[in-house]
DNA sequence: TGTACATCAGTGAACGCGCGTTCACTGATGTAC
DNA sequence: TGTACATCAGTGAACGCGCGTTCACTGATGTAC
């Protein structure tokens, strides 16, 4: 049916955003050029224009394929469990998998410098990933702490995993260094952390 | 004294880690390169060669001296009150202000692939900035919850805040585009989000 | 059912650009005697 | 106190490289009649 190499490629743009993912992983944002997008994906160098316009449409389309693992991902992981507490700290277990699976994905996702953040996609995505938790924390506060501000407490709980994909690792390097116990690895950290702040530091 | 264009600078060292910092700032890690720092410096492009060897010896440079601000700061915000809730508030808002204030010193100072996390002076330097924030969570347990875990409360309000100055953006432009009452800035956050954190969400 | 033609998808050569690195050099500084 | 000389700090030209963009092109597809 589908010769050896046929001119017309068939599914390009798939196969870019995968290729964008697999560069982002491997060298980061600053090593990624679309001239390696395009070899990886087979493909002359000016092909992906046909698709993408420049590196930001790319990018851009990238990061929402980014939020669309995250919000479904934490949409599985919050029906997981009838217990909020349980629930958000799936939630929050998702959220970090889905970035040490993907981390391509997640490394442009909130690259407001590099991506177009007035894409209709991305804003949707994004907006729908974030209710995921919002939910989550919305049925904590309805069962334990009906005075709970829901805005805040997402946006904590926000941070928290983003921060820790961030800090694990020099985290470790400096633990290691000071020979202290292993760190965890980071899903285990984001249920620690979910229990702690709903339990309270010292409450 | 000094003549208007000395052959030898002088301070060449320092105007190039502020040179490098205001780049940093300006057009983030991707947009850094020595030429550009050498051209703000006011000097051959090849002149920083002769202190920081490259690129990576400059950038390492500027993650240190961002660590020796965050040291600072939140050193004397520590001190800044007996009651140790207040005191972490402050170390929060410490650490926050001095990522708005020199946002070229903080891009850079976890970012492992780019810098030489060997670094005798980058090793010291940041553990002396986390040890900041265990004392403050040591002064907290002591009085308020013996039971805590120190490290991983630390590790928690590091999570925090890192994660707070990525996510207060898309939060913010998520929020404006929701109509929702404006987001806070980022020190008030971070004030709010310690308090709610050791309160706990749901006790 | 054919045929003509517009549109779409991908090619590959060419361009100009800023980059890091190298190199021979020169001006300034410091130190040994 | 001088002087010679080694070392240090900065210059500026040259290089090769990968990049994004442009351009004329060609092969494939779809649609109007």
């Amino acid at each position: 049916m589908t010769s050896a190499t046929p001119y017309h490629h068939g599914d390009l743009p798939r196969v870019l955003r995968a290729a964008a993912a697999e560069v982002l992983a491997e060298r980061g944002v600053a090593g990624f050029s679309l001239r390696e997008v395009a070899r990886r994906a087979g493909v002359s160098h000016a092909a992906p224009a046909h698709h993408f316009g420049d590196a930001t449409g790319l990018l851009t389309a990238v990061a929402v394929e980014g939020f669309r693992y995250l919000t479904e991902a934490t949409r599985a992981a919050a029906a997981s469990s009838d217990d909020p507490l349980d629930s958000l700290v799936a939630v929050g277990r998702a959220y970090v998998s889905v970035a040490l699976d993907h981390p391509g994905h997640v490394a442009v996702a909130f690259r407001w410098d590099i991506v177009d953040v007035d894409d209709p996609d991305y804003q949707d995505w994004g907006n729908q990933a974030f209710a995921v938790l919002e939910g989550a924390i919305e049925r904590l506060a309805a069962e334990r702490n009906p005075d709970l501000d829901i805005g805040l407490a997402s946006a904590l709980c926000w941070s928290m995993v983003e921060g820790l994909l961030i800090v694990h690792l020099p985290l470790a390097a400096m633990t290691e260094r000071k020979g202290g116990a292993a760190v965890p690895p980071i899903p285990d950290l984001a249920e620690a952390f979910t229990r702690l702040m709903v339990h309270g530091l010292a409450p």
